[in-house]
DNA sequence: TAGATTGTTAATCGATTAACAATC
DNA sequence: TAGATTGTTAATCGATTAACAATC
């Protein structure tokens, strides 16, 4: 049983061998996958590969490569995905209800247990099957409910509050899709997906291409 | 005029900088900020911010900091926002309407120009002030506009279908939405948003936090 | 002047790649 | 056996940090 601490670096790809290997190769009952595909796939060199599936204890097989569900499963045992892992969510507007809805998120551990809003107007509707409750309810049902995670899908102006709310509830970890950075105490983790990350990455890329062009 | 290549390290940075400049600090008047400040909100060493200012080419000031308006052209110009991009953007459910009505595209340059479905029911309709376009408007739409970025926000199994279309137009970066990989010709670029690669950092964070605490 | 902050060079560190051995 | 692929050690490369000089 492996249980070293993997790097950064590391973590950030092998959820994209678990996707593509979840998406593309079991859908196609494919059961062996090699590591120059995987490399492939993610645009890096095959010994790389190689090493991250060392690294999180998977064996392939020379002349064969490795086995897709042994993958998965280190996957799964090396980031977490089995601690079942309570969330939250705030915000119930287009993006929220997206994400609310995906249904991905189960296999990851992760269970959507509530979604929030502070619209009245919203109240009492449902959101990938859960009522829609007012924010008022928040500090009960966090005393109540074992949460680790709030996904925060609220407008930008608002994210600060709400934020201030959640941490003073004891929340402590912060999933945040609004485009607003939140001062949070030093205990707290907040993560901000900004897409602004992946657009300027496309940008550079078009510029430097355009750039390539006229040389 | 600096235009020297930068590194996808700090192509990483550059946009977090910029949103936290521009979400936080230009609201609130402050016009200067120190390498320490920024380096604290991205959690890296201030050095390596004083390195990534001098990368883009903005001077500071000894006792002073770093102008803001002075980084956000810098990035500007480093990045590539000011190119005048044009997109389009395919599969308007909730995700797909919430990235097309995000205003804040406009200020990376980025213009989304028209909004597609392939779904009869929505066609006609309004999505961020832009008419829900039929799939079958797609070949010629790209013929008479210019447009570099596809942003696809269609449901996983329609994904790979779409894309091939859009190639087979001529459209040669996709940013991809949809949790499921694309197969492409060499010279396309994908770019795919991976919710699954943000949760996999917080759970392995709360996996290592309870591993620690056991100790 | 003293002190705070920037700017840069050199050292370190870690991640990636090259080379090649091991295996089926 | 030959060939393909994994596995690992050593070398390289690049990114980060430490140290300190420069500047206001």
């Amino acid at each position: 049983v492996t249980d070293n601490p993997i790097s950064p670096a590391i973590i950030d790809r092998l959820p994209r061998y678990y996707h593509y290997i979840q998406t593309l190769l079991v859908p196609q009952g494919t059961a062996v996958v090699s590591s120059a595909e995987l490399a492939a796939t993610l645009g890096i060199d095959d010994t790389l590969t190689r090493r991250d599936m060392s690294a999180v204890g998977v064996k392939g097989q020379p002349k064969i490569g490795y086995r897709c569900d042994e993958i998965l499963m280190a996957i799964r045992r090396n980031l977490g995905f089995s601690l079942e892992v309570g969330a939250l969510l705030v915000g119930t507007g287009r993006l929220g209800s997206a994400i609310a809805s995906y249904g991905g998120f189960a296999q990851y551990g992760l269970r959507i247990e509530a979604v929030f809003d502070s619209d009245d107007s919203k109240i009492g509707s449902e959101v990938a099957g859960l009522a829609v409750l007012p924010l008022t309810n928040l500090k009960d049902f966090l005393r109540t409910h074992s949460i680790e995670i709030a996904i925060l899908t609220v407008p930008a102006p608002a994210v600060q509050e709400i934020a201030d709310l959640l941490i003073d509830c004891g929340v402590r970890i912060l999933w945040n899709f609004a485009p607003a950075y939140i001062n949070t105490p030093e205990d707290v983790i907040v993560r901000n997906e900004l897409m602004s990350v992946g657009l300027a990455q496309l940008l550079y890329h078009i510029k430097s291409r355009d750039l390539e062009s006229k040389k």
